[in-house]
DNA sequence: ACGAGCGCCTGTCGGC
DNA sequence: TGCCGACAGGCGCTCG
């Protein structure tokens, strides 16, 4: 369950605790368990242990897709991918096969790192710029204006869906925002960057942080056997929607493969000129 | 610079 | 029922 809303809704749940469980700022780890070593991107698995044990998380936060966790002295960076998740739960809590890592701390709680898929990866690094360095602006962030974005789309020549999954141009749209944000903005997924003019851009732009925002607010969407509680799936106006009638015109939603990723779009309010 | 194809993994679903 | 392909919220790599 991993675009920039799911992460951030879980970066919320794991700062603040949710239900029971409690919140991970001021918990000590105690141990490390590996279940799965190619689930570590960086260091190896004898100098991550020796480095993490004894270090007490102090900040959750997101760039992007990835969740950071500050710590005393370093930085614990995941990535979900396509199927990641991060759990907090009691000691005596069953171990799911899925489980690739086990975070323990000075209390009867655990983090784990669950990901049936594992592709997910894990960073212990003293500075997080190393793995964030070459991601794209914060769609949400100020530093992500309709002018920025107008002028970025120009000076490139690409395809509108593949770029705006590529996490250089912005950092956190994955294939459900990108397809929902470009049925937003009115725009073909296989339009060419340096085509769409000013107002166009701007509407993108708002398109963007539109559909962010709302899923933000709604937890972010739970698809699948993966279920967080969140339930902007409901909101869905194409993704996964095909041949559906589109919420606008009623004309039934088209499927096609763009970068080998399944592209949802209105054939008539988003028209390849 | 860009896009296509593939690899990494496991699970679900629909068709025959 | 069992098998088989398509598909799945991502990304890094190679190759034209």
């Amino acid at each position: 369950m991993p675009e920039l809303p799911e992460v951030e809704t879980i970066a919320r749940n794991l700062r603040t605790g949710y239900g029971d469980l409690p919140a991970l700022p001021g918990l000590q780890v105690r141990q490390v368990e590996l279940l799965w070593d190619r689930s570590l991107a960086t260091p190896s698995p004898q100098e991550f242990r020796a480095r993490l044990i004894g270090q007490t998380v102090e900040q959750i936060w997101r760039r992007g897709k990835f969740l950071a966790l500050t710590l005393s002295k370093d930085h614990l960076l995941f990535h979900l991918r396509m199927s990641g998740d991060l759990l907090v739960e009691r000691e005596e809590d069953p171990i799911s096969p899925y489980h690739r890592m086990m975070i323990e701390f000075n209390t009867p709680y655990r983090l784990s790192f669950n990901d049936p898929r594992k592709f997910g990866r894990v960073w212990l690094v003293d500075d997080p710029q190393m793995v964030f360095r070459s991601l794209g602006p914060e769609p949400l962030g100020e530093e992500f204006t309709a002018q920025g974005l107008y002028r970025s789309l120009r000076e490139r020549h690409r395809q509108l869906k593949p770029l705006l999954l590529d996490q250089s141009f912005i950092a956190g749209l994955g294939n459900i925002y990108a397809d929902e944000a470009l049925f937003r903005a009115g725009l073909h997924p296989l339009l060419a960057s340096d085509k769409v003019n000013e107002r166009q851009a701007q509407r993108l732009w708002e398109s963007i942080r539109l559909v962010l925002e709302e899923s933000i607010r709604r937890n972010g969407a739970s698809i699948d056997w993966v279920y967080r509680g969140g339930d902007f799936q409901n909101y869905f106006r194409v993704y996964r929607r095909t041949g559906g009638p589109c919420t606008v015109c009623g004309t039934p939603v088209a499927r096609m493969v763009v970068g080998q990723r399944g592209t949802h779009y209105c054939p008539h309010c988003q028209p390849l000129p």
